[in-house]
RNA sequence: GGGCGCUUAGCUCAGUUGGCUAGAGCGUCUGGUUUACACCCAGAAGGUCGGGGGUUCGACUCCCUCAGCGCCCACCA
């Protein structure tokens, strides 16, 4: 066929369009069709903040390769895509913004600050966007969703309100974590730890010595804490003692508890409540008062004394210096140990007492089977009884420990961008009232001075929502039932917890269904040395855009794909991505190839068994089947990487280097050509869309591939016994190959080959062409046996013996060498064979393909092993 | 401190219920304008599957142990 296309595949040329045909087409959006199965992933929404990063990429590869095969396999696959306020990430982003202007957010006030934050969000949101499009993520635009959005606002009030009458949600005054910077508290997991090189102060401490790392919260100390078990301090225990210090004496008691280590320091501490967990519960335990000395900004408090006003660090200093004028150091130590900072901005978390709202996951509400559990027993439970997969399973234990360990969550942010908690409080008479909106007046004075919390949720309270509230809930929508629970959340390790256990823990109770059915969890993707890919080190950073602009998409996404096996970590480089943008260029080639040998009327034609006629053709479909089966079962099992390898070996090994081949003979066949070529198309398009929706275009029917039908196993085009003939003429060639490669036959020059070909004489003969074309013979002989040929080169595949007549090349010694190497080779071989066949353990226990399979390569090795031998005899 | 994982060719990694003279890509070496593709083709070299022990007819695969590396959780002043 007259056939104009470029060389090489440029793929920059054709991706934007063919994304645009696809939104255009429809096939984003699905149908709620109750007679086809539903198939949905939430798209794990991305920051409102950013810009897309490996992280994303590798995200939306592998979804987009899930979502295309389920609406191939003609389910209604549904790909919602959405962006996260990422509430403290974003506001910091605008804060660092108006700082270059000079200003705070307390210059602009709540209300400008959160119309800058809205200007940046939507700026940004726009960004996200185009780049999840160049990736060519197949999601539903149409369907869109945004975790501030009336809809999503919607939902996050009503599970608070319902939460909040189930008396799951409660304020209280506790110990919380605390970012002096960001000014808000952290949950548990939104701290970090870093290692610092520290100072241990030992400080005399009334009848005590003891040691800390943080001198100045003795201000705050209202006890002194030993181990029960320890006689040092064991009389002392329930006793009050006065303490010297800097601001005058102070009392603390003595109390035992059993976290206390007798074997650090002097097995004596002093116990700060206000300011410290592990001292807060100890006090909660004994029954002793907190005191508070650290406000919200990091200061010391009024009640400090001099001290008052002072930052931490900086009131640590003077409180050093003034304790040793007073003699009361004793010795000053140098201490490694961890400090805790905030995730966002690596400020020192200051844990202190502070009225917050908090969910609690103990109280049992949850109705099921007829018993009450609490959120937190629930959701363990979903993972126990396999309502929800998780792949890699050994993430199941990582997930126990975690909510076994779960504490009360502390859900209020004292950040301004977020979902304001709806809570108003009267003025008047203090009543508490929720409500989405603010009431006219209060319920039970009915004044009207009502004010709003002015905190705001934590940012995982509306994505632990996500499944569903991206569905429409509260309302009862027929997608909400059409396509929930979700099919997959695809998503990184890093944030099982953060997220993934909350949108359990979240919809087994909102809904009381799980909100997905498996949990895939990737790996992160590092740089060639296997460090975190950091944009402070350009030279091993990898930037996906950059990338897509230079390789192309596809490229990209097989990069991302193939090796990656969830849950382990993968190393990314350009070479690896410039590898597979070869491959899509061989896909290119490929279809070029078939193109240009097959007329216009052969692509009108419907395939059908019928047209099948050499044995190469044979061989290829019956490759082809098995190529489908494999994949299929590697797709259900989520064995991406795996299929994507699998495709990649057939079209590349198989059909190119063979049967592409072999058509450049007399055995060309348009019809085969063209129909394992489509199928490969189609079982390619998931991992790479764009290469194969191009190609589709010149090879395929009215429709896009997109929409196309995913391939089906056919039984009637597997050929057994013709394809393991076909093996034999492949062996045979290669073996022509190597002979000539070692004996350095000039790659032009054609030889002359004798073939004994004993039962397969007839197979042989049929593929003579071939072999011709492919061993670079100028003459073949077949025959049926024969006597040896003097002075030629001796190849002996399965009882086929081959002799190639080049005398002046051949190198008697050399030979005499190789043969012999190769007859104890063989010899080694068949020995441990017979070894194995006439153990009995062997013969009993073993299956009986295994066996079969020993049995003929042991007359194989015999028969060939006669005949090495002969021919070295006679050399 | 508690938990999880990794160690297979020079490099990066596959290897699914134990049955392989252990595979791929990149790199290396030899040689190549052949009805597509040099982003290519043909051929080749390269591994005692981290060490040791055990279970088994049989172990890269299961168990124990040692060593090295990594991650997560907790956090003690």
């Amino acid at each position: 066929m007259d056939f104009e296309i470029e060389k090489a595949y440029e793929a920059k040329k054709y991706e934007d369009k063919i994304y645009k045909k696809w939104e255009e087409s429809g096939a984003f959006t699905p149908e709620v069709d109750p007679s086809k199965k539903s198939f949905t992933i939430s798209m794990p929404p991305p920051n409102a903040t950013g810009v897309l990063h490996l992280g994303h990429a590798v995200m939306l590869a592998l979804e987009d390769i899930m979502i295309r095969h389920h609406r191939m396999m003609g389910e209604s696959a549904l790909w919602i895509p959405g962006t996260d306020h990422a509430s403290i990430a974003t506001q910091n982003k605008v804060e660092q913004l108006i700082a270059k202007e000079g200003k705070t957010k307390y210059d602009l006030g709540r209300a400008d600050f959160l119309k800058r934050v809205h200007e940046y969000v939507k700026d940004s949101q726009s960004t996200i966007r185009n780049q999840i499009r160049k990736m060519g993520s197949s999601c539903d635009w149409t369907r869109e969703r945004y975790t501030l959005d009336k809809g999503l606002t919607d939902a996050v009030q009503e599970v608070f309100i319902k939460m909040y009458k189930d008396g799951l949600i409660y304020q209280g005054d506790r110990i919380v974590n605390w970012c002096p910077r960001c000014e808000s508290t952290l949950a548990n997991d939104e701290v970090e730890y870093k290692s610092l090189n520290d100072k241990l102060y030992w400080i005399k401490y009334g009848p005590f010595t003891l040691a800390t790392t943080r001198p100045e919260t003795k201000l705050g100390d209202t006890a002194v804490a030993v181990h029960p078990s320890d006689k040092r301090y064991k009389d002392m225990v329930g006793k009050k003692y006065m303490i010297p210090g800097v601001l005058g004496e102070f009392e603390v008691e003595v109390i035992a508890d059993h976290t206390v280590d007798p074997e650090f320091g002097s097995g004596a501490v002093k116990v700060t409540p206000a300011h410290s967990f592990a001292d807060f519960e100890m006090a909660q335990r004994n029954n002793i008062p907190a005191k508070s000395i650290i406000d919200e900004k990091g200061c010391m408090m009024d009640n400090c004394g001099k001290y008052a006003g002072m930052k931490t660090h900086e009131c640590r200093k003077a409180i050093v210096d003034d304790m040793d004028k007073m003699g009361l150091i004793e010795k000053i130590e140098d201490y490694e140990h961890n400090l805790s900072i905030c995730y966002r901005c690596e400020t020192p978390v200051e844990p202190l007492i502070s009225k917050q709202w908090f969910i609690n996951v103990d109280k049992k509400v949850i109705n099921h089977k007829g018993k009450k559990v609490s959120l937190k027993e629930r959701s363990i439970q979903v993972i126990k009884e396999k309502e929800i997969e998780i792949l890699p399973s050994k993430f199941n234990k990582t997930y126990f420990n975690w909510m076994e360990n779960l504490h009360d969550w502390c859900i209020s942010r004292q950040i301004w961008f977020g979902h304001r908690i709806p809570i108003f409080y009267c003025q008047e008479c203090g009543e508490v009232i929720t409500g989405k909106e603010k009431p006219e007046e209060c319920t039970k004075c009915k004044s009207s001075k009502l004010k709003q919390d002015p905190d705001t949720l934590d940012t995982w309270f509306s994505s632990g929502l996500w499944t569903f509230s991206t569905l429409g809930w509260p309302e009862k929508t027929k997608e909400l039932e059409y396509f929930h629970p979700t099919g997959v959340m695809e998503t990184g390790y890093d944030i099982l917890f953060f997220w993934v256990a909350r949108m359990i823990l979240m919809t087994t109770y909102v809904l009381g269904e799980i909100p997905f059915e498996t949990v895939y969890l990737h790996g992160l993707i590092r740089d060639r040395n296997g460090d975190k890919m950091s944009k402070s080190k350009p030279e091993t950073c990898i930037d996906p855009l950059e990338m897509i602009e230079k390789y192309g998409t596809d490229a990209v996404r097989l990069s991302l794909v193939i090796g990656s096996t969830p849950g382990n970590d993968m190393r990314l480089y350009e070479e690896k991505i410039a590898g597979y943008r070869n491959f899509v260029n061989k896909i290119w080639n490929a279809a070029r190839f078939a193109l240009m040998n097959v007329e216009k009327e052969d692509l009108e034609k419907e395939f059908e068994p019928g047209m099948v006629k050499s044995l190469a053709d044979k061989w290829v479909l019956t490759e082809l089947q098995k190529l489908i089966k494999e994949v299929d079962a590697d797709m259900e099992k989520h064995h991406f990487s795996e299929a994507g390898t699998k495709i990649y070996d057939f079209i590349w090994s198989q059909y190119c280097d063979w049967y592409l081949e072999i058509s450049k003979g007399e055995h060309k066949n348009p019809a085969v050509l063209i129909h394992v070529l489509r199928t490969t198309l189609k079982l390619l398009h998931p991992f790479v869309p764009y290469v194969t929706e191009k190609l589709w275009e010149y090879v395929g029917g009215e429709k896009l591939l997109i929409s196309e039908k995913w391939p089906e196993y056919q039984k009637e085009l597997v050929y057994t016994k013709e394809a393991g003939t076909m093996e034999l003429i492949h062996e045979v060639i290669s073996q022509i190959r190597s002979v000539r490669a070692e004996l350095k036959v000039e790659p032009g020059k054609k030889i002359h080959a004798i073939i004994y070909a004993g039962k397969h004489t007839e197979d042989l003969e049929g593929k003579r062409e071939a072999i011709m074309l492919l061993g670079r013979l100028e003459q073949l002989d077949i025959e049926e046996k024969g006597p040896k040929v003097d002075g030629a080169k001796a190849i002996f595949v399965k009882d086929t013996e081959i002799y190639l007549p080049l005398k002046d090349m051949l190198d008697t010694e050399k030979e005499a060498k190789r043969l012999k190497a190769e007859i104890e080779n063989k010899e080694k071989f068949a020995k441990s064979l017979e070894g194995k066949l006439s153990n009995k353990g062997y013969l009993q226990n073993a299956a009986k393909e295994v066996i079969e399979k020993d049995k003929a390569r042991l007359e194989d090795e015999k028969t060939n092993l006669q005949k090495l031998k002969s021919e070295l005899e006679q050399l």
